[in-house]
DNA sequence: TTGTAGGCGTTATCAG
DNA sequence: CTGATAACGCCTACAA
């Protein structure tokens, strides 16, 4: 029944005119005191809703800005949304969020849908099987911001925020090393991916600063998945010499590991340590608390969206802009040999 | 550079006139074959986009709808949002999503932000502490749809998805009684809401089917999380004679439960079986996987959408419509005296 | 200080 | 079948 009042209504029932109703809403200083003040208690009486449609149409900007992630379910990247939407929120903006299920295609289709709507900037975390780049181009050619997080993808003019990966294994890695593991071995996830092959980065760097050789047999590719962990703890006890460690790219992984490990009948930490990566949330409620590596996701979205404000005022677009955030290496009790009780739980 | 080729700039071109471009991309009858497929190509060649904004203020459809959870990084929300994009991404609707951190006053600048955008619909689960319910009236006046899933406000002319929580509870008691227990205990969350509430309904229904008479030492309210479970273990410890079973409205409750009575030496599922509520994911993680009431959630987001997309169809908005699913019990270990070892990992 | 007029990109109506 | 025109709701030169 309430349908719709405008501008106009609120300017024929005051008997003046559309434009001057508008400044008076938008703080015009060309205008009395005294219309402005009439005008802002009618349009309150008449329950007047500005139509951003119309708004956005007229100045070319939508207030939405789109974020794309592979999952929306998936606490890693549900926290950086909340991240973005702490930022972007209380300055009028609004979050679109769509996910690409990791294939390429939605990814596109996804970016254009998002373009038709005339979104403001795009923040995204690029689909594990995106091969090509044009989808991003076209973005660009827009231009809006883009801005990846987390995953990028490998061009120029694209600002970017993500986290130290080869830190985040290094840490992890040298800390088992401190445990006194002698023998510690890196599972990785997907090497296509950046992100996994730095985190193995950090493992070889840490054998290296300790003065260990790489040992080419301790390092597994694995599914990204329980099963994953459990096929590549069978083919490390196999080995003549298996380790006393484990690393692994995916708490996930790790706790599949962690599964075989016990019904084999291993203890931890004491026969094996154990450090995932990620700080999922189960991590921190198993009946063996694992220690894993936090990634700062709701800074990381902070930090996205503030990039992108950045980016929106400063239309120079030429600052190139690759933040990278510190991992923290969180130590629990899957990892924690030497340790006192008093610091494993945390 | 590419920047936004109208219907106007692909007419010019062409030599006919904008009405023609738009009625050719629009499939539109009265028009010839041929110039249908020339505007067609030349569209495309241009990189032409309709703008959708300018659709959304000429036909007063954003086709934007909007979504409202307390927190958007909880499994159970995030994978009803999912839902919900599933049934209406393909449909071409964008989906707004917004959280209210629990607070009524989130709650009503929200609305307000999302009908300023002319969403063409609300979903919500409401807030904890809402209390009021002049927002969601606003939204009635509006003429659009609202539509509430699994927290609902008790009102008139909303339509609603919840889940049948006294079945939920019901079951979950009556497999604790089937397994061979004889004293079930209760810890339920926040009785302010509906929900918890039709949980220990039912709790108390399957008591009386089985010819059980309440107990009201067994039943305990505690904080919603971890330490909640720690205290409630703590407070029917005391008890002279102690349950030997507990269902809990929530995982995270039940898994600070299970702590607690490790902790103290107590056996699971021997000395107590114990039951949560939500099937979050770690409660299949755990060393000792927990038995829980799955929610459905995907199937509550997909069947709020559809609701909603009947709703805006036939806008007779007279159809009130309470659908309600039934949870589905997952038995699991920790309250598996009898089961077969197969049937129990699920 | 206020009114007039034009335009943002589409689609719908009415002629032709 | 196609062209001209108005309208969606808002803002902003420009003129008064």
């Amino acid at each position: 029944m309430n349908d719709k009042v405008t501008i106009y209504d609120i300017a024929k029932k005051l008997d003046i005119t559309a434009a001057t109703v508008s400044r008076a809403l938008n703080d015009n200083p060309k205008i009395s005191k005294a219309t402005r003040l009439l005008v802002m208690k009618t349009a309150k009486a008449m329950n007047y809703k500005q139509n951003k449609l119309a708004l956005a149409l007229k100045s070319g900007k939508s207030n939405n800005v789109g974020v794309i992630v592979p999952y929306i379910n998936r606490s890693f990247f549900s926290s950086i949304i909340r991240g973005i939407e702490d930022e972007l929120y209380p300055r009028g903006y609004h979050v679109i969020i769509c996910q690409t299920h990791e294939t390429e295609q939605k990814e596109i289709d996804t970016i254009n849908t998002l373009l038709n709507a005339q979104v403001d900037g795009i923040l995204m975390s690029v689909s594990k099987f995106t091969t090509n780049n044009t989808h991003f181009n076209r973005v660009l050619n827009s231009n809006i911001p883009l801005i990846f997080f987390d995953r990028r993808f490998d061009m120029e003019n694209v600002n970017s925020v993500t986290i130290n990966d080869y830190q985040g294994g290094f840490d992890a890695t040298k800390h088992l090393l401190d445990q006194g593991c002698k023998r510690v071995a890196h599972i990785s996830g997907d090497t296509t991916l950046e992100i996994y092959r730095n985190r193995c980065h950090g493992y070889k760097g840490a054998l290296k600063a300790a003065g260990i050789s790489f040992n080419p047999d301790y390092l597994i590719k694995s599914k990204n998945d329980i099963e994953g962990g459990h096929q590549a703890v069978d083919e490390l006890l196999t080995l003549e010499t298996p380790p006393d460690a484990i690393f692994s790219s995916s708490d996930y992984v790790a706790l599949g590991a962690i599964q075989r490990l016990k019904e084999k009948g291993y203890k931890i930490p004491e026969d094996f340590c154990v450090v995932g990566f990620s700080n999922e949330p189960f991590t921190q409620f198993m009946e063996l608390s694992m220690s894993t590596v936090d990634q700062c996701t709701v800074e990381m979205g902070r930090t996205a969206a503030l990039v992108f404000l950045e980016q929106i005022k400063d239309n120079t677009m030429k600052i190139e802009k690759k933040v990278q955030l510190t991992p923290q290496l969180i130590i629990r009790e899957s990892s924690c040999k030497k340790l006192e009780k008093k610091i494993k739980k945390k």
